[in-house]
DNA sequence: GTATATTCCTACTAATTCCATGGGAATACG
DNA sequence: CGTATTCCCATGGAATTAGTAGGAATATAC
C-alpha cells in the first residue's frame, strides 16, 4: 500500500547525487550509472525537475545539470508534486458531488486529514535532511 | 500521487454501512445497491474483511455481514491492512542490499519516516471518529 | 568547421496493477 | 423444495507505470 513509483524514487537518489556535488554539475548518464538508474529514463525524470525550476541545466559538451537551490532550502513536497503531481488519496477531495453520502461525506473528512499527515511529513523533510539523516 | 484503491475506498464505505446499523446484520447485496459500489465486486472485499476478522458473516437466508467489534475498537490501519497489505512507500525497507549506496542508504530513512506518518494517522483514527467527524 | 558530448523532444512498446464481471458451488431457512 | 445468501475461482478489459528508441538542438574543443 502507497508504494511510491519509481520514478520519484529515482527522481530523488538523482537530487542526493547533485546535492553532494558541491555545485559543480553532473550529466545525467553520470549519475544514472552511478546510482544504478535507467540512462534513458533518468534523463526524462531530470527534464521534468528542470520543467519544475528545481534544477538547471546546460547542454553541450561539458553540460550537465545542477541544483538550481541550496539542498537545505529545497523541500521533499516540491521534488514529489513535481513528479507525479499533488497528494490526492481520493478524487472526490474537493468534489463533493460525488458520493452517495452528498453534500458532507463522512469518508472525506477522514482523507482529507490523510493528506494533511502526508504533506505535514513531505514538507518537514529538506533534502539536506534527507542527506544528513 | 498517493491515491488509494477503490477497494480500500468501498470498504470503508461498506464498513460504515454496517457500523450505523447497530449490530444488526445487512446483505451484501444490499449494502451495495446502498452505497452504490458494484455488488460482484463488494462481495470480494467483504470476503477479505472477513479472512482478516474484522467481519463475521452467516450464508443462507437472512443471512449477511456485521461488524466484529465495535466501531470505537476498529482502527483505519487494521481496515487499510486488511484490504491492501501493510504500508510500504519503497520495495528496500527491510532489504538492505538492494540500492547503491549498500548498506546505509540515505533515502531509505527518508521513506521510513513517510511510513511512520502514516501509520501514525491511520492508527489513531477508529471507524467511530469517521463516523463522528 | 568538424567531431563529440550533452540536453531536449516525441513517440512507442512492454509490463504490471487495478477494476471489475461471470458462473456456479455450498449453506441456511421456512 | 425453493429461495436468498455467502463463498470460491477464473477471466477479461482498462489504466497506469516503467522503460526504449531515435534523433534534433546546442555547446565545447581542437
Ligand atoms: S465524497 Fe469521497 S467517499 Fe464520499
Ligand atoms: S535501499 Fe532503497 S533507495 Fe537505497
Amino acid at each position: 500500500m502507497f508504494s511510491v513509483p519509481t520514478k520519484t524514487q529515482y527522481g530523488i537518489r538523482a537530487l542526493v547525487h547533485l546535492a553532494r556535488m558541491e555545485g559543480s554539475s553532473a550529466a545525467s548518464a553520470e549519475i544514472a550509472k552511478a546510482e544504478g538508474i535507467p540512462p534513458k529514463y533518468l534523463e526524462g525524470i531530470l527534464g521534468q525537475l528542470k520543467t519544475a525550476g528545481l534544477v538547471h541545466s546546460e547542454r553541450g559538451k561539458n553540460g550537465g545539470y545542477r541544483l538550481a537551490r541550496s539542498a537545505s532550502d529545497l523541500r521533499m513536497i516540491e521534488i514529489v508534486e513535481a513528479l507525479e503531481g499533488e497528494v490526492k488519496p481520493v478524487g472526490c477531495l474537493d468534489d463533493s458531488a460525488v458520493c452517495a453520502q452528498g453534500d458532507c461525506c463522512l469518508p472525506r473528512i477522514f482523507w482529507v486529514g490523510l493528506k494533511g499527515a502526508i504533506d505535514g511529513y513531505l514538507e518537514s523533510k529538506t533534502l539536506l535532511d534527507v542527506i544528513e539523516s
